[in-house]
DNA sequence: AGAGTAGTGGACAGCTCTGTACAGCGCTGG
DNA sequence: CCAGCGCTGTACAGAGCTGTCCACTACTCT
């Protein structure tokens, strides 16, 4: 599932002038690949170099010490899987199905909301005070961006928080749990989770919008 | 949170006879206890050794390697959260509201089920085909059960999947983010979790007779 | 062309961890 | 009472990792 990451996209762009082999984008590129499918004990600067085929001690031109490279990796995942679900839970929508159907766009579309970075994150929260210290504050911005969704819609506060974190956690877990469910079955069962998310059912339009959407990105991402 | 967890109850019966500092079961505490704190790969025979101040050696009496203790640990995990949800998952109940509040008691029971143990074992999964597999049979048991559970009050097969899926996914999320919310902060939340998991607002008696279950476990626990 | 600069590679010291070999210690049973 | 068993400690070999030092290379600027 998940594809190579980038940190940005320099990469293709940035000359290796000198004697240069690799950029210092590559050294991040290939830690938060690395963060993501192997976890932080194993963003190592040996492996790293291996993998880059570049000899191990030019990663400390571009890095203090490990610790830098991973407060960048840190750092990334700052400014934008958190960002992406507050920006789509503030999405403009008519009704309260809508607008849920906004926020599972976040975690369906590629490129926006990053799940499994999000999941080694938390799993690096466990063992890092200061990542854990990120942490909490991030999702508590979420949830508080999640409850306020609600809460235009007139739900009442305390029911708001009930939902904001089911709706939350549910999708969290799910993914976490990496289903591998065809998009198709995906897609049916939609409805119904924001009906149990919502208490309502979505309209005719809003189903189809929301496919229409997931297909678009799904073929944007393999043309 | 966690207490020092025990895999089981014999060691304080076990008789430390001959030579013998610590026995099988006290490397399978300590690395239990290892595991939920710190993560799979810091379950190490040296760490473990210097915790309960032996030699290292002395771990290969009991164990063939470290992958023998590993499998142990697999082994406790699997005999107990999923038996324990699965089991509260069928209790008898008049009303669907009644049954969510008994899958809620088994995670707010203590020594019912371990959310750290099973928040550990999900990150084991990400590096270990071995582990996932372990996991992915679980979850499927799990969730078929909660699944047949909402089936048991009527409600549609697709609608059941995903309110057994949204009740699923939103415990262990809420339990691994680990919210530290004061108790009756929770409990004044509760009855709003039932309505957003069924649809149904709980009734008086069902709502006091959780509470009553938690507050009594909670006495066991702290006397 | 020569000096400086950015980046690389190899070698080294030092740490942590694993698994094995083997000797020693203290009970228990014939 | 001593032989054997269950268990422990010391010692060793070896792998993998980190961070540092320094010589080297290939560009750029003057």
């Amino acid at each position: 599932m998940a594809q190579s990451q980038r940190i940005n996209d320099q990469t293709a762009a940035e000359q290796l002038v000198g004697n240069t082999k690799v950029t210092r984008q590559d050294w991040l590129n290939a830690a938060l690949d690395t963060l993501i499918h192997d976890g932080v004990e194993n963003v190592k600067v040996l492996t790293l170099a291996r993998r880059l085929d570049v000899s191990r001690s030019s990663f400390y031109w571009y890095f203090k010490d490990r610790k830098d490279i991973l407060d960048a990796l840190l750092e990334y995942w700052h400014s934008t899987n958190t960002a992406a679900l507050i920006r789509h839970a503030e999405m403009p929508a008519q009704t309260i199905t809508e607008a849920c159907c906004n926020v599972f766009r976040c975690f369906v579309t590629p490129g926006t909301f990053d799940n499994a970075l999000d999941f080694t994150i938390r799993d690096w929260a466990r063992r890092s005070a200061e990542v854990r210290h990120s942490l909490d504050n991030s999702v508590a911005r979420r949830l508080n961006a999640l409850q306020a969704m609600f809460e235009r819609f007139d739900y009442e506060p305390v029911e708001a928080l009930v939902r904001a974190r089911t709706l939350y956690y549910m999708q969290i877990g799910y993914n976490d749990a990496d289903l591998r469910e065809p998009m198709d079955v995906r897609m049916s069962l939609h409805p119904h989770y924001v009906y149990a998310f919502t208490g309502r059912m979505p309209s005719d339009v809003e189903i189809a919008t929301f496919r229409a959407h997931v297909h678009q990105a799904l073929e944007e991402q393999n043309p």
